[in-house]
RNA sequence: GCGAAAUUGGUGAAGUGGUUAACACGGUGGAUUGUGGUUCCAUUAUGCAAGGGUUCGAUUCCCUUAUUUCGCCCCA
């Protein structure tokens, strides 16, 4: 038997409801904030998420879904939205005769060649959102704003919104030296990872888990301590919004994120929900004033964040939220012989024209069995054809919740199922 | 890239180195030939993830591979 490859997912059935119910809020949200949808290839030049994402990120290096084309050209599987977003920004050049700011929202599969495991696969969903030129923390904080809203809308209650920045670039280079300076005495304390990490990424150390408890990490220089005016400023105003929009929020100064290129503004959402597993940020973004530009555009800021449905859907499952999913049907079409068929076709589709959740039976069942198919349906209507009612074209119709049996004219049909169904 | 545990029918699962792989739900047919959801009867895996090995014999033991689940790293 061929089964799915690693880390994938089949969609049906309740999840699948419940998948398009979030979906459609998503799409009903960006329309209220004004968002224009993008859509970008799958599939882009190799180069892009190795410019775009950073070199040195364990995205790029050891997670990519990279392959040639027949053409000879390298291509990979998309891991992230932004650097598409950005590209797209720049390939359209939006930066001239579009409005600006251009606020952009995107849906769709990204692919990383990782481990599956509670939370994460190697194909999932992200749904994002990308503010291209505007340098104002009211773009910072409405972009916040977007997923605690989501997670508002649908009811989600345990959440928890940490922020932090990191301050432009030339702040953020001063503490990153800051780091490597003051952790240097102390490298043989740190466990293996940190040792790595101190090498890659020094940021990173702040928020291992193994070392969280030590000394030297409650005593390490932080991000605050290094900001130079213009982005201490530019994080209070951050704040004052996010007070303004009434956004719960705590500030985390060791909250750095993996992806080489956010200045300023970095926050992450997470499910603080009783035995989610260790995936529990459910999503993260930040501000990039410096990606457009490192991607061949003119120098414009963005501002951003990315959500994972699967771990969306999980923290929903979790808090057992409920949507209000149609389940049922309203009319099931029951033809007595395969004579009737023709004369139920016609009336099936009728019925789904006029706006009536329809089906009817394709298997040639016995009536005993139909009805049982109707009930397992949860149809609001059974429908009888015999060769009385093909004849005569009075069709007989059993409510199925009162049981009430009635024989009606086939163009009163409609009007009838109006009546009974439209309150 | 590293570590741990799993994989038996449509589903949930029990089980054992030896001849017919429990039980339940579901499906199908019938008792009831145009009205069901109750009850009763029958039927429903030449098969225990795939391939190889040990053995007189393996679904049960060993190896490899695949997938799943859960950690680490990293991320959504």
């Amino acid at each position: 038997m061929i089964q799915k490859a690693k880390g994938t997912y089949d969609v049906f059935g309740e999840y699948g409801k419940r998948l398009l119910y979030v979906e459609e809020l998503i799409e009903g949200l960006m329309e209220k904030y004004n968002y224009e949808y993008f859509r970008t290839p799958i599939f882009e030049s190799s180069n892009l998420f190795h410019r775009g994402v950073g070199e040195t990120t364990d995205i790029v290096t050891k997670e990519t879904y990279d392959f040639k084309d027949r053409g000879d050209r390298d291509l990979t599987l998309r891991p992230e939205g932004t650097a598409s977003i950005v590209r797209s920004f720049i390939e359209n050049k939006m930066y001239g005769n579009h409005t600006i700011p251009v606020k952009a929202w995107y849906y769709g599969p990204m692919f990383r060649y990782e481990r599956p495991q509670s939370g994460r696969f190697r194909e999932f969903y992200q749904f994002g959102v990308e503010v291209f030129g505007s340098e104002d923390p009211l773009a910072d904080a409405e972009v916040i704003s977007i997923p605690v809203n989501l997670y508002k809308l649908l009811g989600l209650k345990g959440i928890k919104v940490n922020i932090n920045t990191l301050g432009d670039s030339e702040s953020r280079e001063m503490y990153r030296n800051a780091l490597i300076k003051y952790f240097e005495p102390y490298i043989n304390d740190l466990c293996e990872d940190c040792k790595e990490r101190f090498n890659k990424n020094p940021l990173r150390i702040l928020d291992c888990k193994v070392d969280a408890n030590l000394d030297i990490m409650k005593n390490a220089p932080k991000t605050i301590d290094y900001l130079n005016e213009t982005s201490k400023k530019h994080f209070e105003m951050v704040k004052k919004y996010l007070d303004s929009m009434h956004i719960e929020y705590s500030v985390n100064t060791n909250l750095v994120r993996g992806l080489d290129y956010y200045t300023h503004t970095v926050f992450e959402v997470e499910a603080s929900v009783e035995g989610f597993g260790s995936q529990n940020v459910l999503c993260g973004g930040g501000r990039y004033d410096n990606l457009v530009e490192t991607l061949d555009g003119p120098k414009t800021s963005g501002v951003g964040f990315a959500m994972g449905i699967e771990r969306l859907m999980t923290a929903l499952d979790y808090e057992n939220v409920s949507m209000p999913l149609i389940n049922g049907i309203d009319c099931y079409i029951i033809p007595m012989s395969e004579n009737e068929k023709e004369y139920c076709a016609h009336l099936c589709m009728e019925l789904r024209l006029n706006g009536f959740i329809t089906d009817i039976d394709y298997n040639n069942r016995n009536i005993k069995n139909n009805f049982k198919m109707a009930d397992r349906l949860n149809s609001k209507f059974v429908i009888i054809i015999g060769e009385e009612e093909k004849n005569t074209n009075i069709i007989t119709i059993k409510n199925n919740e009162t049981k009430e049996e009635y024989k009606i004219n086939s163009e009163e049909l409609i009007n009838f199922l109006d009546e009974s169904i439209g309150e």
